[in-house]
DNA sequence: GTCGATATGTAGGTTGGCTACATGTCGTCT
DNA sequence: AGACGACATGTAGCCAACCTACATATCGAC
């Protein structure tokens, strides 16, 4: 998969595994690993970033803990993300009509 | 729909439109509008550098023409924009795959 | 003779995902 | 003991590509 394929579609997607539990940043990569089939592994100086404006945006807040150790930053979905998020999924479906319109994936 | 949402999903649909016709620009974004439903209006500054890029990359090939007065530059599909056109078709199936299975867009 | 559609193009700004680097903890294996 | 891989977070700087705004020109209709 291509970089850039990704840009603009990563938000919503970050935002929407941690709808339902918050989680930290190396968790939320292994969420997205795990849930693309192997195929979504973002390099640290992707995610980290993102995370950051996220937070800056609104749509995410963010909490230290320390587990066996270890420094998390522990995020989770505000209210303001949770309208960014269902928003993000209607422009999906609006963008993939959009593409499989226009390219026609099916056909030779 | 988001200006960056295209990003790298951008190329494949151009050569997408000039598969089975030559076009020239004016008509691509004519025919980029109506096959996606009026959503993917594209401005100039967008369209024509992608359309040098594509050619200078091979995968189009150009030709001037006068029509009742108006010069057109037609693009018509190379072998190698062909070629890279059903990997763009393919590389669209896997990221649907990625973004759906993250996103799952049918949950509230 | 003005305006909208037709037709092509460039200059420059922005932005977000990437590479590469930097730092530190913990558990396991040898 | 110490080396290594997994866990964990972060920054600086690069670059591609999509955008805004501008520039130019023809044609038909009003």
């Amino acid at each position: 998969m291509k970089a850039d394929a990704l840009r603009g579609h990563l938000d919503p997607m970050i935002l929407a595994v941690v709808e339902h539990e918050p989680l930290h940043g190396y968790a939320i990569m292994e969420a997205l690993l795990e849930r693309s089939g192997g195929e979504l592994d973002l390099p640290t100086g992707t995610l980290y970033p993102a995370l950051r404006r996220l937070e800056r945006a609104g749509y995410l807040a963010s909490e230290w803990s320390t587990v066996s150790g270890r420094k998390r930053r522990t995020y989770q979905l505000t209210s303001a993300g949770q309208k960014m998020l269902a928003t993000g999924k209607e422009e999906w479906v609006t963008f993939r009509a959009v593409v499989e319109g226009v390219l026609r994936p099916g056909q030779a």
